[in-house]
DNA sequence: TGCGATTTAGACCATTCGGTCTAATCTTGG
DNA sequence: CCAAGATTAGACCGAATGGTCTAAATCGCA
């Protein structure tokens, strides 16, 4: 049970913060939500900092399972694969009404304020764009993109114009600048 | 005075937003870092919300300047003059210690929670890609870019990629990001 | 079963926040 | 030069908020 509960408020807390955003979203707000009491969460977290960067890393589970699952997909090319995960990203974006991405909500809201969130925060975009750029390589390999391509630069590039296009999706509630952005992005990196 | 307080208040809610964005950001602190005192602010701001869609609103005045500026030189090529905007911004931002765009940080903190500042920053979005917009038809009149070209959609695209670039800017405090974005789209666009 | 550790429970606390209020002071036009 | 509106001044307030604390309940294992 005691596992389940820390779960059910990473959980919740993901929603939320998603939402709402870090200072927005108060500690009572949660337990109400989950109905747990006060006792419980400062017994799973020391304070709500250390809820809120772990919440980011159940986050990023979620985000390399995704990634695993349309990374490691034989049926499709690797350039396919890799966009792929973005539309695979752009439905969960849909099912959560379109709030964008809790990386990009908690970075911007944070990192003027808080170093831990900043760094935790770009070290994910980090991993993201690291994943990604391997499986660019094996396009690049494969004849879809230019040889001269550089691998890790377009990957940076992706995640980073992905990250603007969902703070549009998240001001607008509308999918057009997710899909506009990588169709832009993939006609250009190909050819 | 009076129009000179106003304009103070406004000015340095500025500066904090832009580094605190709002909830973490109190009004106290915005009093001492101006030394006025509070029946001051709530003589011109009837809230803490009006107060920060204010703000926004005199930053979108010195965006305009900058469009004024930068798409108004006829010394460069219509191409030129929006490229020449973006890296007048980013010189803005580096001014800023690279901290990025307010209307992206605040439109990511509270768009999920408040609509006065989602729609307002949406609006402030669409003006700015509108001018753009204006300025890219001129570089497709004048064979910068292709005549199938979609101005309109380009002009959304480069904005919020910029967007991107600004927040991972933000978390790295550093330009490349931002540099990166902008070769990757003039290169991409043109031909 | 019984004991020690983990987890739940929620009252309680200090602090901070946005906002109000009344009084004083300044500005300005008649 | 004075009256009236605009502005300054800051003490004050109620409502949160993050966090603490002690006691009870529950769980895991010998």
């Amino acid at each position: 049970m005691a596992v389940e509960t820390k779960q059910l408020l990473l959980e919740q807390g993901m929603a939320m913060l998603l939402r709402q955003g870090y200072h927005a979203l108060g500690i009572a707000a949660v337990l109400e939500a989950t109905n747990i009491p006060k006792g419980s969460f400062y017994h799973h977290f020391k304070s709500k900092e250390d809820f809120g960067l772990q919440v980011i890393d159940r986050y990023m589970m979620d985000v390399h399972a995704g990634l695993d699952h349309c990374l490691g997909d034989r049926s499709r090319t690797p350039l396919l694969r890799v966009r792929f995960f973005f539309e695979s990203t752009e439905e969960k974006y849909r099912s959560d009404g379109w709030l964008g991405c809790l990386l990009g909500g908690l970075g911007q809201e944070l990192s003027g304020v808080n170093d831990a969130f900043r760094l935790k925060v770009e070290e994910c975009f980090c991993e993201i764009a690291r994943r990604i750029t391997g499986t660019l390589r094996e396009a690049i390999a494969g004849g879809e993109l230019p040889p001269t391509t550089d691998a890790a630069k377009m990957a940076e590039l992706l995640v980073n114009c992905w990250e603007g296009a969902a703070l549009r999706t998240r001001m607008r509630r509308d999918p057009a600048p997710l899909r506009e952005m990588l169709d832009f992005y993939f006609r250009s990196a190909s050819i």
